[in-house]
DNA sequence: GATGAATGAGGGTTCATTCAT
DNA sequence: AATGAATGAACCCTCATTCAT
């Protein structure tokens, strides 16, 4: 976690540091980012860094959760009224996880730098424990859909978590990168490409999605008509 | 692409050294593998390797290739017979595909290498190239059952094969690993994992991947049913 | 020498630092002690302990003179009588040393920081001064012995004083910490490990030295009887 | 260890690069001690160090293993003919020991190092295994005195071991140095300096510890006579 | 064909000190 | 009097690549 110096910094200071530091974790894998990168394209020294943190891994971990918090924040925004069906909930959620996509493709990137294992041993631990928490929100969910009809009934949702899981972060992430006509490795570099998308797109996108899942795991009894 | 000196190698030598790299490069990333880490275990000299190839990211190429080829001879060898309905043929290619993952868990995931950006520029264009491949492979693959009836005819399928390959490349990936017990980045620790995997674990996952699918984006004409 | 901010410091204040800096001195050497992880044990700012001192040396300085002080002070208290001869003296001199260890080990460590050489070379000369004034005043001890018919008046007491300061400084703690079963390194980790000492133990230690000494450098004429 | 690399190099190389590393760590404790200056000095690259060594830590541990084997093969070129009275051949070996400072001062520092504790954990361990050979090897010495009659049957070895550590290593060493009218931390600076010690000052120092020490812990039937 | 020593830029991290607040 | 952010040099170590042998 960060220092209390971190905190204390004047806010645009600390505004360009995440910056900096979002975009070179964005840009490149925990090992392969640089902390020296960073220092340069700010202008400082290196020493500051480890002044706002412990070091590489702790500014690493701050993005992680800072990332995951704002995702949060924005999925509560919008909670779906009472009563709305369970492919409903689950539209609305991918709508939703996509148009932060598209305001703010660098923490969506880091977000998902959870995926990958690092050489960092120390760091396992706590990629493994985000990791876990993902699936566990994602089973859970499921078996919602289960207990409100939604979903089949004898489907294994402990592994069908996975497969969801597999089409809706790296699918999606793939569809939209190609419809924005951008590669993963260039999205830092253009952060503007995810903003050009237009809503119809990525409306479109999240409810094909969406759309194969309802067939794909839902009962049928409840289906889930596009927009 | 490899010199004339290694394929002059004599074989039991060429094999070491192409079972080492193939380690280090499954256990990392392009990008932190290390090829003085690879000599080191072979106990060869660190010139050897540029002896054999231009240098560290021409043997990455080759490996890849050679994984990527592998997979396709591996396809090839069971081809279903003429008249298979189009889910029997996704579900034989990926039960083929987890079998693979079983036998040769160490090729499988440096084919999956090509996921990850990398710092090496000169990579990228390779990198891009490799999936554009895969990702053409599907579409046609989706067309295909479009033509055959099997899947819905209004289904975009440039924007199907994303999710569709996110569900069966890192889905199923997730899936089988949860099931053996196994992290991602542990799998080079212990290869034998993916073996202890039974072939009843392995035929359902696929199976119940196929089959979300064959509901999901299929006209359910031809429904397919588990064995 | 401290600045008159640190000796205008709430009493309980300035013990803490005392306390602290004194910890950190006597765990490490002067070059790898570290004044960041004072102030940090302490949680005040880094720029207080410019406030109170010139710097890491000033430090330094005080804390060994402090600590010589002191331990001028515990000889002080005890004085022998009027009369006692001079082994005897002797004996009395580091039995007080030696339960000035178990009371205090901390500022006897920081005590002997003087053997060590540093890399800040402003502090050799203090140093150098500081090791003079020991060996000059046991040379002028061990000319009293001889002028009191104690000491055999053939020796060199020059020479001789650097024998008997290495057998009781580096002979007699090492075999204290022997004793108490615990490493100079480990010392400060633990400072009650001395206090664990029986007075037994510091007695037959301190005892035996001094009759070695009393037969190695005495005439004999005032054999030195144990209690 | 070194790598097999360090004893492949042209043996002029390799004398150079022991000799900056020697007086590095002869100069320095090994906490203080900078691999960088070794390689400023040699104007090598500083990857080379690690292309002969593990690392800081090796380098050191081998230095001071070498240090002690010299010192080793030092005492055993003049055995003492058989029959040759205990305190005479502890006046041979310490008139040995002191010779080998004069001859190679350097290396008789490094072996001293072990006495200071230092930051780097996995140092401890080796440290305080060389120091326990050290005292394990004095005390075995004082028995074979004691099974001799030339050391008093009611000494504690144990314990006297230590003090006679003491008065030989540090008093010794800090009589001589005084001799030669420089300091320790100078010694590196003018390794000249312990040469122009003449051959009686040494023998003169060395025989008065040896002469203290057979009156100190000796039956005195044997009684030691200088030369 | 094989070697392996040499390179030197780059990695993350620690530190004592300064100085504007 | 106290703060604590900023500095920047120094630390040890790793790496892919080269090239004379």
């Amino acid at each position: 976690m960060p220092k209390p110096t971190f905190f204390n910094l004047p806010p645009e200071k600390r505004e360009r540091f995440i910056g900096e530091a979002l975009e070179e974790f964005a840009r490149h894998s925990y090992d392969t980012a640089s902390v020296s990168a960073i220092v340069e394209r700010l202008g400082i020294a290196k020493g500051s860094v480890y002044q706002y943190f412990e070091g590489k891994s702790d500014l690493f971990r701050w993005l992680v959760l800072e990332a995951a918090e704002r995702q949060q924040a924005a999925l509560a925004l919008t909670p779906p009224p009472p009563g709305t069906p369970f492919f409903e909930r689950l539209r609305a959620m991918y709508r939703t996880g996509m148009e932060l996509w598209q305001r703010a493709p660098l923490w969506s990137r880091v977000r998902l730098r959870t995926i990958e294992p690092t050489r960092d041993e120390a760091l396992e631990a706590f990629r493994t424990e985000i990791r876990r928490m993902g699936h566990d929100y994602l089973v859970e969910f499921l078996r919602e859909g289960q207990r409100e009809g939604a979903v089949r009934a004898d489907l294994d949702v402990g592994v069908a978590a996975y497969l969801v899981q597999g089409m809706l972060q790296q699918g999606m992430l793939d569809a939209l990168l190609a419809q924005a006509g951008i590669d993963l490795a260039r999205l830092p570099d253009d952060p503007d490409a995810a903003a050009r998308l237009t809503a119809d797109d990525v409306v479109r996108i999240a409810d094909m999605a969406v759309e194969i899942l309802a067939r794909g795991i839902g009962t049928g009894s409840s289906a889930t008509r596009q927009g």
